[in-house]
DNA sequence: CCGATTACTTTAGTAGATCAAGCATTAGTC
DNA sequence: GACTAATGCTTGATCTACTAAAGTAATCGG
């Protein structure tokens, strides 16, 4: 995603921040995907299989098709950093989960992806907590 | 973009509440885009333009390359919502302008565009003042 | 006037995304 | 227990976004 998701009219200026926000974060996220030869899709996946999980699970969470989540496994396992394995319980299903090297290669991405860490560090714990609370306000 | 850029490992609050508008603006843009038939880069790019501008204008300001605006100008003109006019100055630029109407499913894109005037209009006035301000600050 | 730069396009390739169709396997029903 | 329906995933086709490399045309600097 390189094109921003931009304001058409910025009306107000907490409106206008917020898109700054947004498109900082993203641009962070997919140079920090870069830095270790992922896709920001990729590192995405790759950040949820904490445990292991199905792929309909993955499609459901990511709010997308099934058939995608294919495609993005696929490639992560030729990249060696997610197995699929067969689900004994339910023999239609596989199990994606994370070999060694996904595990050290999705702990870089999180030493990578500064920004959300960064930023909020420049806030004092009270500043953070008055954000947190606003922020959530915000979002109904 | 339906796979969202989430977080790895989500230490603070703050952090957490960050990625969630981040997952929330975006797929509100898309979805937006999406009820007038376009993709987040159509709509943003045709956002962009309340100005006539050149191409690599529009490259530069969103970050990525000449060619990629090429084919999404290409794209919207097919669409009948941009034209390319040869620049008198310079023949060998073009001037990006919206059509009437590419004018018309911009400003309806805007209308469809709820998200950030809807999270911001759950605050006050102060509130928004202070949102303004503690984001700016992250920002850096 | 000529070489270098600029502005954009073309071509080729990868990846994300969706839809439709297909194949197993499991679950429900009679 | 067998048949049908639903589930879980994959395949194939098609689109868009994006990048890199190479190409074309026009402008600029000397």
């Amino acid at each position: 995603m390189a094109l921003p998701n931009g304001p058409v009219t910025t009306s107000s200026q907490a409106e206008a921040v917020l898109f700054d926000l947004v498109d900082a974060y993203d641009r962070a996220y997919e140079a920090a995907a870069a830095e270790l030869s992922l896709t920001p899709a990729q590192a995405c996946l790759l950040g949820r299989l904490d445990q292991r999980r199905g792929m309909g699970a993955l499609a459901e969470e990511l709010g997308c098709d099934a058939s995608n989540i294919t495609q993005i496994v696929m490639r992560l396992e030729a990249l060696g950093l997610v197995t699929r394995e067969p689900n004994p319980r339910d023999r239609r299903a596989r199990l994606v989960a994370r070999t060694p090297r996904g595990d050290e290669i999705n702990q870089r991405f999180a030493t990578a992806f500064t920004f959300a860490r960064t930023a909020v560090g420049r806030l004092s714990p009270d500043e953070q907590d008055q954000l947190t609370a606003l922020l959530r306000k915000a979002l109904g």
